[in-house]
DNA sequence: AACAAGTATTCGTCAATACGTATATTCACC
DNA sequence: GGTGAATATACGTATTGACGAATACTTGTT
């Protein structure tokens, strides 16, 4: 009957050690699942479900783009959601599962950067198998 | 099996309602229960029991005063710790029932520091019964 | 239409938490 | 030792959330 607090509602979504490290890995831009899952080292349907979670809390909105889902921070954020956004960018430098996972994202950038369709082959199909996507730009999930 | 994050902690102290409130008021300073509960207006148990959860937690640590239990936020403070409750402190101001806490707790206080034994007299004892302490410093809690 | 890739949902289960009621504990004072 | 005030704990219950396994859905390609 009580309507949670816009700030309870945020704590909640930051309470989960998965959900945590979504955000984290949001704040640095637009993913798609499958590349927060290589980042993560979890499964999908776990990936998938904190993702939807954190969507029906406003934490994060999708967008589709062919195959994939691309999540990011909503680009309008309340005061509370920035605030603790920054806060957990701050603090979470001090973690050391978080500093692996900044690491690993890192490489997962720099490698779309590189070749759009080497990305493509890695991101968006398993490598060893021949996916070619046409229409998609570079092929890639663009995240 | 995994141990959990100090920064996730925090988070879980912070996603209840009540919790939050609890430690937005700890914030300005130790509290006794009985003040907390008459500020929250909620019942002893519930008071009680989100302390407790709080204190295995170690985000309040307790001292005992003759009868009152007297919480407080820890001297000794994590970065992560201090960081988050600087970052409630900012976000609350914009949460009414946060502010009317606020206030309620500034009246309290103000009542507190006027009179000594009207304080023991609110605080310690319910108005109206007599109730004499001796050795207790002020016959109040001292909160 | 069939298929494969990326993603979401359903189902069943288990653990954690929130809360009210009743009861226990601890302390100061008589 | 008994009493009352302040606080804590036990018990029962309802809710929520996390997770794995299996399955369904959506889209682009052939």
């Amino acid at each position: 009957m009580l309507k949670r607090m816009e700030l309870v509602k945020i704590y909640e979504c930051l309470c989960d050690r998965t959900r945590l490290r979504i955000l984290n890995l949001l704040c640095s831009g637009p993913l798609c699942v499958c590349h927060i899952q290589e980042v993560l080292g979890e499964s999908q349907v776990k990936i998938s479900r904190h993702l939807n979670y954190l969507k029906t809390r406003d934490m994060v909105v999708v967008q589709r783009e062919a195959n994939w889902m691309i999540y990011s921070i909503p680009e309008k954020r309340s005061r509370e959601l920035d605030a603790n956004l920054a806060c957990l960018q701050d603090c979470a430098s001090e973690d050391k599962l978080i500093v692996r996972d900044n690491a690993r994202l890192k490489k997962v950038r720099a490698r779309l950067r590189k070749d759009d369709s080497a990305a493509a082959a890695i991101c968006c199909g398993k490598p060893g198998k021949s996916i070619k996507h046409g229409k998609t730009a570079g092929a890639s999930c663009g995240c």
